[in-house]
DNA sequence: CCTATAATTCGCCATCTAACGAATTATAAC
DNA sequence: GTTATAATTCGTTAGATGGCGAATTATAGG
């Protein structure tokens, strides 16, 4: 029950919803999550943990970032996957979440721009 | 967006939970409810209102009483109908949800004898 | 008409939650 | 070492939420 309610409270509130929604297009650092959400850092970085708590997301460090992604199959609690598949089959295609994923494309150019002229990584 | 978090918020709460499981066994009214989650009325009321709201739930009034039941196969919208399917598998045997169905048979019956011992509906 | 029961609405209170900014930590660049 | 960036933790605040009891409404029974 505990981990049931765990998950209907990250699901209950609409920014971890659209980072959810998000991440389907594959991983995402917090910092761009920051970006799309319009959200303070300190806001955000609580969001995520809430949605790790739950199970709902994974993550992983790699030098200064804090990338953030959805389970796989095989990697997430049986209850976790029918969550994201019920969010998947009923908010997938909402105008927030397409709105969400035009600016994404935005938010990932805008990455690769500032990498290409970081000399160090040419 | 706004409809799915009517349905996460509503599912956010133990007591609403429970009272979802609960209904599996048939209609309920909401004095049998009020006993089986010992909470006081007024309490019980807005929880129904809530799952009402969100369409997690379905009522009827009979004299006296409000009945609330789950909605049937085709009356619930798919979203609903997704989330009750995913309640029903994350929790569906859980111990809390055995423990209410012992107590909801004692409540039944002891709706039934009351039932008996009132004479004009004998 | 009066009483009893089922249920809701209202007002109140304690607690939780989402938001922010400031301070802190960790890592990378210079 | 110093500076800059990513991220977290902490403290605070405004608003939402869950709980109760009192008052109210609706219906059934005497």
């Amino acid at each position: 029950m505990r981990r049931f309610l765990d998950i209907t409270k990250a699901l209950a509130d609409e920014s971890r919803v659209r980072a959810l929604l998000a991440l389907r297009g594959g991983e995402l650092c917090v910092c761009q999550l920051i970006d799309l959400l319009g959200l303070a850092p300190s806001t955000v970085s609580k969001h995520m943990a809430i949605l790790i708590q739950a199970g709902l997301i994974l993550s992983r460090k790699d030098g200064r970032w804090h990338y953030c992604r959805l389970p796989g199959e095989e990697e997430a609690e049986p209850a976790v996957r029918a969550a994201l598949d019920w969010l998947q089959a009923a908010l997938g295609g909402c105008p927030v979440a397409k709105q969400d994923m035009k600016r994404l494309k935005e938010i990932r150019r805008k990455e690769k721009e500032e990498v290409s002229s970081c000399c160090y990584r040419n």
